[in-house]
DNA sequence: AATGAATGAGTGTTCATTCAT
DNA sequence: CATGAATGAACACTCATTCAT
């Protein structure tokens, strides 16, 4: 588990930190989703958070944080939805419905997604990798659920072939989001989910990929 | 097939026109891969290109141009090199190596692929279709590889499981690019390659998804 | 009465805005003096104002706001000092000491008076046809003080003349600052005054034009 | 008679100078009429004159020159056109139709004049005495017609209101032109030219200033 | 004599950040 | 703790002028 990275404060009261953040996170991610990060100025930023541009740096040091600050909350906020799901029974079907639940949590923080997809990269070199460890986190999950199916024979993968399995699965959830210019003018997400667990899984319907729907 | 759009030019040597621009793109891709395309200056741009700030304006009207052309110049390329697979002969190991292709140029092109993956969204809305519509010229590329072996037999697949399977063949390209943070330190290119493809066709070497490796 | 048109400022103190305003257009009038409008730069404008281009910027949107609050201010001053010509009374003795007031007034502030002949043409159209309302409400007050000499019977013109002269007295009373180069160099102020109201108005001195000095 | 102040050519044919600078001035007159000669730039100029930057380089030192060429030649042009008026009979009949004939000259040559108005301000202090010894050269025209219908006494004035009067005749002329936005809407140049010419004389029509059209 | 590509100093404007109140 | 006026480095872009061809 990653350590806390903490973005310094002048003001010392934690819960107001805590409250001055959730506004400026909130107004910041209704800002970079029209904008973009650069796009965005800390004034904006302030004002869409409901105070001044002195009471903005009261709570931050630079318009970097506010984006790290805003990644942060995004990643927590998928991680907290993710981990209803349980690691450890672990059969072919919980994979799925994993997948299924993950793809949905995609589909409904989308521009969060989506912001912060376009945005880690302006991230400083250690605000990335901090964030990045996050990811694999949630990598790491789908790994597991596969191990499980690959322990109970349900799959019979060797490690690499799960962890690569793992990396596209979840790619395959952001890829809803950056993708949606073209694939959500095609399919809904539950038609989406439904597509890419065949292909992911042809035999598990009794049908190799060389049938899928034949 | 898209309509050529045209970026204005003072100067009216084509040639010339042509191959400055050329220096430019060098120039910007280099830098925007080390910095981005916000936190790059058109001075920084001229000065990589090998001439004065007052010269590039003689090729562009705007900063936002030089990313236009840097994405442009990027899937012409991109697309030329694909352009040496056989859409028409289409077998199962025809696909494997068109994917085996593609993934290659992308592994090769790398900073290119991943600048323009992270940019595209600063182009103006009119600048970003026509680029997007060059992305969909190739992922139907993939499609007609795919269909082909559908039609002979050897994929079963109905339309729609065709076409995302195309748009999945298409970003786990990319992916290579963008994740290669988490991806290049674990797996070579060739290793890529090869683990994806058994992802993608289990059947093909005779064994279930369930069953590779095993 | 014209609407006043209001330069918008990012700085809300509507006291201080005033305040960095005078300042601005004291430095700025002193600049388009020397060398007009267009070869002033906003840098130079902010240093004879005595604060930063960043902090101009706080009070103006663009240069143009300069000029516009350089030409709305003189005619403000211009207009508040002829405001103690009383335009009720109007005999032609009123109407004289009127025109020997304002052509004062235009001698004081002649450099002013210079800048905005000047540099109106380079306001946008709609502040500039702000500005040149006010100029005919100046038209209007020699207008009327013209028509009250009518119908007490000292001046025998039509309402067609009685608006051309009033123009005429308003430009004369330009000339003088914008053709200094010539007349400057012969005559007074006083010398002017008497000279133009003698032409103006010959018999008044129970003399016809055809005798003047004679 | 002022010096002819030379601009200096590269080029050495005499008659292709002069061509090309005509071209070039009635290039320059329509753009400046537009946009003045601030906010147009030597290209445009170049092109208007229907030859490349470099060639416009070769007939001229600066953009400055090419100013200096439009007003010279305006003035050329307007004191042409004054020069048919007989300067020796001088009744005060030939002073009233020299007025009406300059002012029907502005009237003609309204763009012409504004431009040179508005812009002889951005000449050098060189060039701009160079070209307002012309202006005075104007005024003494009128001075010369003035002076005659004294000597024969049609008008009694003073030296200092003769040449009051003289310039003020020609400043009535121009403001024909700078005051367009308010006097022709109101007037035609006929009726300009008949009231002007009433107030500047009323006894000529056996009436007082005082008696006007009453 | 004519061309037009190259230059770079200079322009208006923005915006992250600071700090006195 | 909160405010918002002040700052100035930095930016995209322009344009008069030059000079090799």
């Amino acid at each position: 588990m990653a350590v806390k990275r903490e973005i310094q404060a002048s003001v010392k009261d934690q819960k107001l930190v805590e409250m001055r953040r959730g506004q400026m996170i909130r107004g910041a991610v209704s800002l970079f989703k029209q904008k973009g990060f650069h796009r965005t100025t800390t004034r904006e930023i302030a004002k869409a958070a409901g105070f001044s541009i002195g009471t903005l740096y009261e709570y931050i040091r630079t318009k970097e944080d506010v984006l790290f600050l805003v990644c942060d909350s995004i990643y927590e906020r998928v991680q907290n939805r993710l981990s209803s799901i349980d690691l450890e029974t672990g059969s072919l079907q919980d994979l799925k419905l994993g997948i299924a639940h993950y793809f949905r949590i995609v589909d409904e923080m989308q521009d969060e997604v989506l912001v912060m997809y376009q945005e880690v990269k302006s991230l400083s070199n250690e605000a990335r990798s901090y964030v990045l460890k996050k990811e694999l986190e949630m990598v790491g999950m789908f790994d597991q659920l596969i191990r499980r199916c690959a322990e109970n024979g349900e799959l019979s993968l060797t490690r690499d072939h799960q962890k690569m399995l793992a990396h596209t699965i979840f790619v395959q959830g952001q890829m809803w989001g950056f993708r949606r210019w073209a694939l959500q003018k095609t399919y809904t997400i539950d038609e989406y989910i439904r597509l890419q667990t065949d292909l992911l899984f042809p035999e598990s319907s009794s049908k190799g990929l060389a049938e899928i729907g034949g």
